[in-house]
DNA sequence: GACAATTTACTTACTGGATGGTAGGTTTTT
DNA sequence: AAAAACCTACCATCCAGTAAGTAAATTGTC
């Protein structure tokens, strides 16, 4: 094994890029093979197919996510900034209104996945929702944010609401949409 | 011109359910053709391209749907009941789980469309935004909806809610996710 | 440490099938 | 007659995936 494994991870970091910028049925094998600069033929020895890259990714991506989640948890921080560092990383996903989160894009073309595939997606947005419930938990007691609402619902409506606002804000072509958004949001919870 | 148009429509009706279902980069013309059951070559003879038919059901697809929100208002109810309406009207959309909203998933797939399209799906947008936006004054005004929030900034909330919702229940697989979602804002909204 | 064997990481060349689209002819309706 | 609504036949391109070969790195053996 290349001890760097550089091509590899190359491989991924353009399959993510292209996915989330065009969706999974709007790259090939040949876009890939331009960005890391090898053969086609060469990304079947890593990924014998494409649901297989895809797939690769899609573990790596969630890895990497509830990772950051994490280091949010790390902080000693109250359960109101740590929300609004949750929407922060969605902003970053969007990168200038470039890109999509991963698991929208591949919810969206979901009929062209099987079923192992559809359950990472949802596996994702679970961990997603499971921390947020948690930060909404902290700040009701720190009395930060609001409190009317069962935490667990309220987690389900804010993942719901973060995966539509990155989708209009791309649409509208303005990063100013998100932000908009995400702070009328973010003051509604007082 | 035929008198019925029963080819055109059939056209555009296939052509709306696969976006829906699977995505503009989803679906070809031999898709199309196999449903409606005339040749290839004859959908070129109504759509010379694939971005024409796309772009004729989108537009379709957004007189349809304003259609549809002018029809509640003519209903003698409150803004609460209004925004009931609308949601049903996207849980219609969702058909057992099975199709997503013409333009989410278009904006999904955003970098596959010309500026033109682009901006077709910012009107359909915009157009739900201002209609939930008048439900929403409509509803302070007797009460039965939330206040605190300026209505504008709320409806553009409530949309990217929407969007999202579909996006999510589709991938759970179980139409309960979307109705226990709705469930929840209508009754934060009280 | 030297050298052969093996594995890893690619390459070129190709295939069969799908794709959007075109040319030109035929049937059906007006 | 002529326009509208199809059809067959075809094309160039792209696509995911395969086969077979090569060069380089790693490993086993002495």
């Amino acid at each position: 094994m290349n001890t760097k494994n550089n091509t590899l991870q190359s491989i991924m970091d353009s399959g993510l890029r292209l996915v989330q910028e065009r969706g999974y049925n709007g790259f090939s094998y040949a876009d890939i093979a331009e960005a890391v600069g090898i053969r086609k033929a060469s990304i079947h020895y890593h990924f014998p197919a494409k649901q297989d890259l895809v797939q690769a990714v899609l573990i790596r991506y969630r890895m990497d996510f509830v990772h950051k989640l994490e280091q949010i948890n790390l902080q000693l921080i109250n359960g109101r900034e740590k929300l609004q560092l949750f929407f922060n990383l969605y902003r970053e996903t969007l990168e200038n209104n470039t890109k999509l989160c991963l698991c929208s894009m591949m919810a969206a073309e979901l009929n062209s996945f099987p079923e192992e595939i559809r359950n990472e997606l949802n596996v994702f947005f679970r961990a997603n929702e499971k921390w947020i419930e948690d930060v909404l938990e902290q700040g009701k007691k720190e009395g930060e944010l609001d409190a009317s609402m069962h935490a667990g619902e309220q987690a389900k409506i804010l993942i719901a609401f973060v995966q539509g606002a990155q989708l209009l804000s791309r649409t509208s072509g303005e990063m100013g949409y998100y932000d908009a958004l995400v702070a009328n949001v973010m003051s509604s919870l007082k």
